[in-house]
DNA sequence: CGAGCCGATCAATCATAGGC
DNA sequence: AGCCTATGATTGATCGGCTC
């Protein structure tokens, strides 16, 4: 079995969990944004100064949460409740006109 | 065979609340990274990431260093010494120039993170 | 028309943090 | 102390779009 496992020492040592404030945001768009999680250069720039965090990490956040929540939505039913009720900026269809709802930034 | 509340949907797993949209049945094909083409066994279908050895990331790195980009015939060499393809090496390419980007892009910034830590 | 590149994403995996 | 799950990061490879 050669121990190709050379991969130590990479740079995934020492991983910390993001605050409790940034999953917070983070969520709140992915679950407000259901139908098509896939933020923007500028959305994920703004998400990641909500957060407090990089916009690379703010990708991979993204990343590793579509991926995990396709192979297992049960899992984030509960989840996804608890987000749904938050917010509801959802879009699934760019239907009709539309009014004077949007920007959910800048209060 | 149970179903909550699905009139008529193929909904094999049990979606309830939120829907299924189409980014969750998106599927990537599988890389196509074997060459089946020699052995008429199907041999090994290597339709799963391939893992370059700290040799050939050694090597791969330091041609990098010299070229960021390769030549059709720097390629073809590289391939051969290391055993990849030449598409591998190409895209080993692409990745680690992505990578570089990235890295002098964020490799600046986190220069103001830690406020009031504790 | 096709090959290579870019930018984004996927998907599998690594390694650690956290919960019991 | 020991597992098992949650989670952030890494990376070979794919997808769509663009250039030449």
């Amino acid at each position: 079995v050669m121990i190709l496992r050379s991969r130590f020492l990479d740079a995934r040592r020492k991983r910390r969990n993001f605050s409790k404030q940034a999953t917070e945001v983070l969520n709140e768009y992915f679950y407000s944004h259901l139908s098509n999680p896939y933020p923007s250069e500028e959305a994920k720039e703004e998400l990641a100064k909500k957060g407090g965090i990089t916009v690379s990490q703010v990708s991979n956040w993204f990343g590793n949460k579509r991926i995990r929540y396709k192979k297992n939505m049960g899992k984030f039913q509960e989840e996804a409740n608890i987000y749904a009720a938050k917010t509801a900026v959802d879009a699934t269809n760019v239907v009709a006109q539309g009014n004077q709802a949007n920007s959910p930034s800048t209060p | 065979d149970k179903d909550p509340a699905c009139p008529s949907e193929p909904c094999p797993p049990s979606a309830s609340a939120t829907q299924t949209f189409d980014w969750m049945k998106v599927k990537r094909n599988p890389p196509k990274t074997a060459k089946v083409s020699e052995y008429g066994l199907l041999g090994q279908p290597n339709t799963i990431r391939t893992n370059f050895t700290t040799k050939q990331l050694t090597e791969l790195e330091k041609e990098f260093h010299f070229n960021k980009y390769l030549t059709r015939a720097r390629r073809v060499e590289i391939a051969a010494t290391l055993e990849l393809n030449e598409t591998q090496v190409k895209i080993w390419f692409q990745n680690r120039r992505m990578k570089q980007k990235k890295r002098e892009k964020e490799g600046f910034a986190p220069a103001a993170a830690s406020r009031s830590a504790k």
